[in-house]
DNA sequence: CCAATATGACTGACTGGTCAGTCATATTGG
DNA sequence: CCAATATGACTGACCAGTCAGTCATATTGG
């Protein structure tokens, strides 16, 4: 029973396949993301996917291995793309930091981005090698290159002087509470707030806090 | 069946043990920690707390419940404490801030209070209720609490015009970045931040950024 | 052009191990 | 001596991983 084909209603020809193995990652962030990575069946995901059972094994090793290719794929792909921007940036450094809390505004706000890294900080323990990978490719790199922006705006004088290491983690830290929050209280936050104007009132504050301007002592 | 009680457990006498109640919260914490709910085994919860696997349904009902009074109990008994001080605090709202930020600091920094909150995080789809008692117990409270103290900071003029529930997030989320930050990369992160220096770097930027000094626009 | 034959992607019933929860028995202390 | 408390071997459900079999499609050769 039960074919399969996709064959009928073709974009074209008719590939008779569309990319499984990406079916089949799809379908398991879902279920990883709903039931925590033990909980998750694999009979689940294969449903999920349209496929039977033996079928994840025959472009997976094991469920560990899924895992694994649910991180390594999610790589925030704009992070390259950013640090492009980052490096051929000119003027102050200002605006480059509302393009990026744009983005942050974007990925924190979109669950299926999200919920890698909250897989990942739930099962960091249980799997150290992803953790280390995570953090090389994706929270080192990230911090690192808001670490670079921020030292420019000090170097040149448009911020005042202070640790960029820390204050690229004051840049991104919003953000992450902001998705933390909706993934965990969404469903009964009375009061929630307005993702935008929260953002802008953290720029607004963080730019105002990192200013020259103030003749503050320190 | 089942049942429990904590009946005797003098204080007095010779107690050949202390709350076996509380031994096994303690023991099913580091369990849940290193390995996750679904993935912990109550026959290690029990040898931890040196008990009989047996002994733990005397005391609980099941696995479920055993996570459950983990979460109950973990309401950080500082925050009623918290409230009182603002409640009675009378001067200007930045010391108070700063009193905050140091007891941020400690609940960061300390594993076993934010393993609770991380082990909720992953397992928030899978225990609503329990999702829902955090949100009302500790994080709805917590951040209502820090909404009350900006506003009136901004009532008084002391800050400028800012969305208190806004300004709320923006003092927490820094620390809330720490404690996932340690608590996924510790063991491999090269050039890890002093936490002190991180938080008065935080706090340092914060305030100079609410500050209504500033002749700045908006 | 159309059998006959070959291929391998895909299936799903099955197995073997794991673990939450039980309960008959043992221990303790009043 | 007998509750109350504690034990740990046991059981039944559950699920990751396997593998013998199926069938849609491709290839061959008549």
């Amino acid at each position: 029973m039960a074919q399969h084909q996709e064959s009928g209603q073709g974009v074209g020809k008719k590939p008779p396949r569309g990319d499984k193995a990406q079916d089949i990652l799809d379908a398991a962030r879902a279920e990883f993301l709903a039931r925590g990575y033990a909980a998750a069946r694999l009979d689940d995901i294969a449903a999920r996917a349209g496929v039977a059972k033996g079928t994840l094994y025959l472009y997976f090793q094991s469920k560990e291995d899924i895992f694994q290719s649910l991180v390594r794929t999610a790589i925030v792909p704009n992070l390259a793309q950013l640090e492009t921007m980052a490096e051929a940036w000119d003027g102050p450094i200002t605006p480059l930091l509302e393009r990026f809390a744009s983005v942050a505004l974007g990925v924190a706000g979109n669950d299926k981005l999200v919920a890698i890294p909250r897989l990942l900080l739930a099962e960091a323990k249980t799997f150290p090698d992803l953790a280390r990978f995570y953090y090389r490719e994706v929270a080192r790199r990230g911090i690192g290159l808001l670490t670079k922006i921020i030292a420019k705006g000090v170097a040149s004088g448009e911020f005042r002087t202070v640790e960029p290491l820390h204050a690229a983690r004051l840049v991104i830290a919003p953000f992450l509470l902001h998705a933390m929050w909706q993934s965990m209280f969404v469903e009964f936050d009375d009061n929630p707030v307005d993702p935008a104007a929260y953002a802008k009132t953290h720029l607004d504050v963080l730019l105002n806090g990192l200013r020259a301007d103030t003749g503050s002592s320190e």
